[in-house]
DNA sequence: GCCGTTTTCGGCCCGACTGTTTTCAGTCG
């Protein structure tokens, strides 16, 4: 049981509780304890056994208690009681914009409302707009959020993929009948919203002694994913079931679904081939191969390796990120993929955040994570004055700031230290900070963090004035958009790929697991525009520093090499390249 | 629910802006 399955519970109690209409110190100790749990840098299970859980400001002994029955059963009953009372669909009415605590507790308690579809009556009938507070605007506002959740229903984002498959990894691991296994599908292409997940276990002798046992497993391991054997056939199925091919199908984690292939050893690697990819990749393979059939190209690659496979079929090997697009196919027949960047090439982050302004951490302690990460260099930006709620850095505490990182650099071996700033971008393009300010920085990231609503050319003219100014090196989270939740604002990322290309401005692949922002397809544009892409963590806290393997991701499925990204680079290269713009 | 203390309950809670109204809910990190 990892922390981050603690703070879904502990966070999913407070919104229960707020749509329950409870007053809010409460609600607000659950966020609180949520927040403080999935910034720890150690377990809660080993802080519990050292006694040291309740030092922390902000967790008491009811939070205490909780986190161990957690620990033990995967849930709490306090938790399972208001799931009970109200339904798990009902925290949907919080995903919602234009919904906040007050409105989702007067739809539930007065209305009756508990799940997006008689919200969604509501809202057609007319009766919402009834609601005093709702006009047109919060109207319109509510329906684009509806059809954006509707969208996205059923699916996860993969860093909650991982974390269930960390989970399933276990029970598997359990079974004695399974030889090995391997994450296949969307997973394995490491998708930034998945459909389901997609799993190829190697059985030890008998396929269907194995498929008995394993679903045997599952049964006894309810918690704490509520994993449930599903019958439905209807689940993701890339092959159709062969004589040496079963399937369980599973639903987990509040009805996702999971796929299980059971095969011998002989068809382990044909059948990972046949369901990584994407069916629109798959019939790519079956131009060039001529196999109509999956089960007749399961016979024809038996007993041979991926590698082995795309040997035969006169290709080179695909990586797996790659299995989405039907280009990649031509390019490898003709031996032209791009040496994707590996995670191990980053040599710095551009983007980290401290308790300065709305990071869990200290500078020190964030250093000395990047110094284990073995990082060369590491760059403090935390938010201008403009980011009021995340306690923004104004002037004077930003130049405070800057010399207190060269202080630190200078004791500290082993990294240098950048000092930088997250300005906002104004509403007119303009910076927090005037020129001779930002002249100080070693790292300027500029981000849209206000005023969401504006038009698109505005937006898209605020975002490219901000491009223009010779002081901005990176664009942060270019669309502001969060997986699943929120679209983003409106912009032209084509003008804005133009501008950044014309005026060398960097632009970030932002790794927070609910952003990866850009995503591939723009930064495929962007790489073909010539502009240089910064792989950053936007770390908030020490875990978070973890969080450069999803952008990376991102980087490799959008096509990149090391040298499309700005953060491989040696320092001194890294700092002439974004200093270019000065004078 | 947590904290702190003047030990048994009162205080916790940021700001600017928008939308919808005329006082407040929601949104940005």
């Amino acid at each position: 049981m990892k922390n981050i399955e603690i703070s879904i519970i502990f966070k999913n109690i407070a919104k229960l509780l707020t749509i329950k209409g409870e007053p809010g110190f409460r609600i607000r100790s659950y966020e609180k304890a949520a927040d403080i749990i999935s910034d720890l840098a150690e377990d809660v299970s080993i802080l519990i056994e050292e006694g040291k859980l309740q030092s922390i400001s902000g967790i008491g002994k009811t939070i205490e208690e909780k986190s161990k029955e957690i620990l033990e059963t995967g849930t709490c009953q306090a938790y399972e009681k208001l799931i009970a009372e109200m339904g798990v669909e009902v925290l949907d009415l919080l995903n919602l914009k234009g919904i906040g605590g007050k409105t989702a507790s007067l739809l539930y308690n007065d209305f009756g409302i508990k799940n997006l579809n008689q919200l969604s009556d509501m809202l057609e009938s007319g009766k919402l707009q009834e609601i005093k507070g709702i006009g047109k605007k919060t109207m319109e506002t509510i329906s684009v959020s509806l059809e954006f959740l509707n969208t996205h229903k059923g699916t996860r984002i993969l860093a909650r993929c991982l974390d269930v498959v960390a989970h399933l990894s276990e029970i598997i691991n359990a079974c004695d009948a399974v030889n090995r296994f391997e994450l296949t599908g969307d997973v394995r292409r490491l998708e930034e919203i998945c459909q389901s997940i997609e799993i190829v276990v190697e059985c030890q002798d008998n396929i269907v002694e194995t498929q008995s046992a394993l679903i045997d497993t599952f049964s006894t391991h309810k918690q704490p994913l509520q994993t449930e054997i599903s019958n439905d056939e209807n689940c993701t199925d890339k092959i159709p079931s062969l004589e040496s091919i079963e399937k369980i199908h599973l639903l987990v984690d509040n009805g996702f679904p999971v796929t299980v292939y059971l095969c011998i050893a002989e068809d382990f690697e044909s059948v990972l081939f046949l369901t990584t990819p994407t069916n629109e990749h798959l019939a790519e393979y079956r131009n060039v191969c001529g196999q109509s059939e999956s089960s007749d190209f399961l016979i024809a690659s038996r007993d041979k390796t991926e590698t082995e496979i795309f040997d035969n079929l006169e290709m080179s090997f695909i990586p797996p990120e790659l299995r989405k697009y039907p280009d990649s196919v031509a390019l490898a027949c003709d031996d032209k993929l791009p040496v994707l960047i590996d995670y191990n090439d980053l040599r710095g982050d551009l983007h980290t955040h401290t308790d300065w302004s709305d990071g869990a951490h200290i500078m020190e302690d964030m250093v000395a994570a990047a110094i284990k990460r073995e990082l060369e260099y590491y760059a403090i930006t935390d938010h201008s004055v403009s980011s009021f709620v995340a306690n923004g850095l104004d002037q004077e505490r930003l130049l405070k700031q800057i010399e207190y990182v060269h202080r630190l650099d200078e004791e500290t071996d082993g990294i240098k230290l950048l000092a930088g700033s997250e300005v906002d971008i104004l509403r007119d393009g303009s910076l927090d900070f005037s020129d001779d300010i930002l002249v100080q920085l070693d790292i300027v990231v500029a981000s849209v963090h206000s005023l969401f609503t504006l038009s698109e050319t505005e937006m898209t003219k605020r975002v490219i004035r901000a491009i223009e100014n010779p002081y901005v090196m990176i664009i942060g989270h270019p669309t502001g958009r969060l997986l699943g939740r929120r679209k983003g604002y409106p912009i032209n990322l084509d003008e804005v790929i133009a501008a950044a290309s014309e005026n060398k401005t960097v632009l970030e692949i932002n790794g927070s697991p609910s952003r990866l922002d850009l995503g591939p397809e723009y930064v495929r544009k962007a790489k073909d525009a010539g502009v240089l892409i910064a792989v950053n963590t936007d770390a908030h806290s020490i875990p978070e520093s973890e969080r450069y393997r999803y952008g990376v991701n991102v980087a490799r499925r959008s096509g990149l090499s090391k040298g499309d990204v700005v953060n491989t680079y040696p320092i001194e290269k890294l700092l002439q390249i974004l200093h270019r713009n000065r004078n």
